[in-house]
RNA sequence: GGAGUCGUAGCGCAAUUGGUUAGCGCGUCGGCCUGUCACGCCGAAGGUUGCGGGUUCAAGUCCCGUCGACUUCGCCA
């Protein structure tokens, strides 16, 4: 038996007891006449004390000295040895095994380590780069394998709730075609088809779609996924979907099923109690009044129209942006207005320039009982009454103005809200907020492409009282999709399905999708629809994110054990690499380009 | 595709406006230490400042290119 204890389980219960422990020696305090080490696994870390009073005899006791001073950081060892109450005052309350020791017996070394790049027992992080190149030994970290018994737990606790509902956990293929509507496909050659070519899936969505007219019912799957798109601090090219879909389901079960999970996720993994059903807002609700569709609720700081006041002043720039047909919209960080001196507001102006594209960001600063600034002087008083008294702005406080298109200002404004709270410390880091969002458009015009694209997938279906309006007014007609919002990320979201095959075929015609097309790219599910679809939705939560919010952490990355780079490499493995010629002849592949590398 | 920040010893960082031999902490190696808690003390080794070019009497520092990491806009049905 190589252990008979966990590092991380000893108490002072244990003691006398002869005990076997293995782990990884996080460092070792060599005091001459006797030396500590602890010795650390993923359950803790337990302090092993080498000593004259070691071993059976003396000659042992300096034997075992001996040898444990031969040791090295991250030396795998195996140390047999009695638990022993710590001397008084000797106890360490920062470790759970604090209070005891273990007196060593016998000391095996079970394998020898070379100096680690990166040292699992300082708590100051490596860098990025050095973290994902030495992945195994970041993952050595304690952080980190908290973090991924997080992440199992919301796995585990998910599974027993779907379970007990009568979810069917069934898996669906990897490979599988290519769809390109919406993100970029990874693709994967066929040898035995030349020049074809699989798609990894960017989601189960047909597959579970296919289940439900099978007969399934309720499926549940912990979905890999892949999309070969840009990156970013909460976005993988290979993220973890936990994917769920129902039969003859409302908007309403879908939902009620999901708040009952996130409520129990909340529960037992973050100690909150939630209330339910969890609060709604529409979409449209959220870009007026935050500018975005994942609005934080975390703190309040709203946007605020000044579109009709501006059409009647005598201000060129907001003037003409409402005659235009386009917003003066702002936002005010109560009592901030001598944090933002004119040069930090300068900063703030060309960074809103820079990333959103706005021309300029005005303001007013609350003082002497009426608003300062240098546009001010555009304003007769009884404008800039009116406009204090819509911010409701007293001494002190700052507004930040957008005059712009109506997504333009809400890019914007959202981008401002979100630094501005983060920089002002507006919300506690620690809490947490959870709200659907409902009621988002169907169709949205890609001017690009000059034709209707769909906002979710186009497997959405309308919602009943709106689907007169994909003849009228298409842009107006609201889809039965919805999306749950933690903190201000989308965390997850579905929709219910088209289960009617006119109607499906009415959406890739609206799409531009012709008959053609549609049959090759959707022809199995067009086909299946045929044969008795029964009414079906479901929704997806992005298992990444939700473990990333819940450990409080600001990068997906700390919640995947092997994630890749913003340019979707994988530093540890170097892939994605050249293949052998060979290979790529089986293949019937020949590279125009190949990228240049420094190794 | 665009923008920004960064790259200095194994790791984390410093180096004034361009100016002597590029420093500090951790780690490593050697020595000392019988109750440590990321122990302490003494000593030593360790660098082509990511790579290439340019400006200059002089470049870690300025300029151009390039590679890489991070953040972000576009993108992500």
């Amino acid at each position: 038996m190589f252990r008979t204890h966990t590092c991380g389980e000893l108490r002072k219960e244990h003691a006398g007891q002869i005990v076997t422990l293995c782990g990884w020696l996080d460092h070792q305090r060599d005091q001459g006449g006797l030396s500590f080490i602890w010795l650390r696994d993923r359950y803790g870390i337990t302090q092993v004390t080498f000593s004259p009073e070691a071993g059976a005899s003396p000659e042992e006791a300096e034997a075992l000295l001996q040898k444990v001073r031969t040791c090295r950081q991250e030396f795998v060892l195996q140390v047999k040895g009695e638990v022993i109450q710590r001397p008084e005052g000797g106890e360490n309350k920062a470790l759970a095994t604090g209070e005891i020791e273990v007196r060593p017996l016998e000391l095996v070394i079970l394998n020898r380590s070379d100096v680690p790049p990166v040292q699992p027992s300082i708590p100051d992080l490596p860098s990025e780069d050095v973290r994902l190149q030495y992945r195994y030994l970041d993952l050595r970290r304690p952080d980190m394998q908290k973090a991924l018994a997080l992440r199992h737990r919301i796995v585990k606790i998910m599974r027993d709730y779907t379970d007990e509902l009568g979810f069917l956990e069934v898996e669906t293929p990897m490979l599988g075609r290519s769809t390109p509507e919406g993100a970029r496909d990874y693709l994967v050659p066929s040898r035995v088809h030349a020049g074809k070519f699989y798609a990894l899936p960017q989601s189960p969505q047909l597959y579970k779609q296919l289940l439900m007219i099978a007969g399934f019912d309720r499926y549940v799957q912990v979905a890999r996924c892949f999309r070969d798109e840009d990156l970013r601090a909460d976005r993988q090219p290979e993220f973890t979907q936990i994917d769920m879909e129902m039969s003859f389901v409302s908007m309403e079960d879908v939902m009620g099923m999901m708040d009952g999970l996130i409520a129990r996720l909340a529960k037992e993994v973050l100690g909150i109690e939630l209330q339910l059903p969890l609060p709604r807002m529409s979409y449209a609700d959220a870009m007026e009044r935050y500018g975005h569709d994942a609005p934080d609720l975390r703190y309040g700081m709203e946007l605020i129209d000044l579109t009709d006041i501006a059409k009647e002043c005598e201000f060129s720039v907001f003037r003409g942006t409402a005659d235009a047909g386009n917003r003066v919209r702002a936002v005010v960080a109560k009592g901030a207005a001598d944090k933002y001196s004119r040069k930090a507001i300068d900063e703030l102006t060309s960074w809103a320039k820079e990333n959103f594209g706005v021309k300029g960001l005005a303001f007013f600063k609350g003082a002497e009982g009426t608003l300062q600034a240098p546009i001010a002087k555009f304003f007769n008083e009884e404008f800039i009454a009116r406009i204090k008294e819509r911010l409701e702005m007293t001494d002190g406080d700052i507004a930040f103005i957008i005059a712009d298109t109506f997504e333009t200002s809400c890019r914007a404004l959202n981008g401002l809200r979100r630094r501005l709270a983060k920089e002002l410390e507006l919300y506690d880091p620690k809490s947490f907020s959870f709200s659907w969002i409902v009621d988002f458009p169907m169709l949205e015009w890609d001017a690009e492409e000059e034709r209707w694209v769909a906002v979710h997938h186009p497997f959405t279906a309308p919602l009943p009282e709106d689907e007169a309006l994909l003849d009228t007014d298409p842009r107006a007609c609201r889809a039965a999709a919805y999306d749950i919002v933690i903190n201000g990320f989308e965390a997850g979201g579905g929709s219910i399905r088209i289960h009617d095959n006119a109607l499906q075929k009415k959406i890739f015609s609206l799409l531009n999708i012709d008959d053609e097309t549609a049959k090759d790219r959707f022809g199995f599910l067009l086909d299946a629809l045929r044969f008795g679809a029964p009414p079906h939705g479901g929704i997806a939560l992005g298992l990444d994110r939700l473990a990333m919010i819940f450990a409080g952490l600001d990068s997906i990355r700390d919640v995947i054990a092997f994630p890749k780079t913003a340019r979707a490499a994988d530093l540890m493995s170097g892939a994605p690499g050249l293949v052998d010629e060979k290979q790529m002849k089986e293949l019937s592949i020949k590279v125009e380009k190949a990228e240049k590398t420094q190794n």
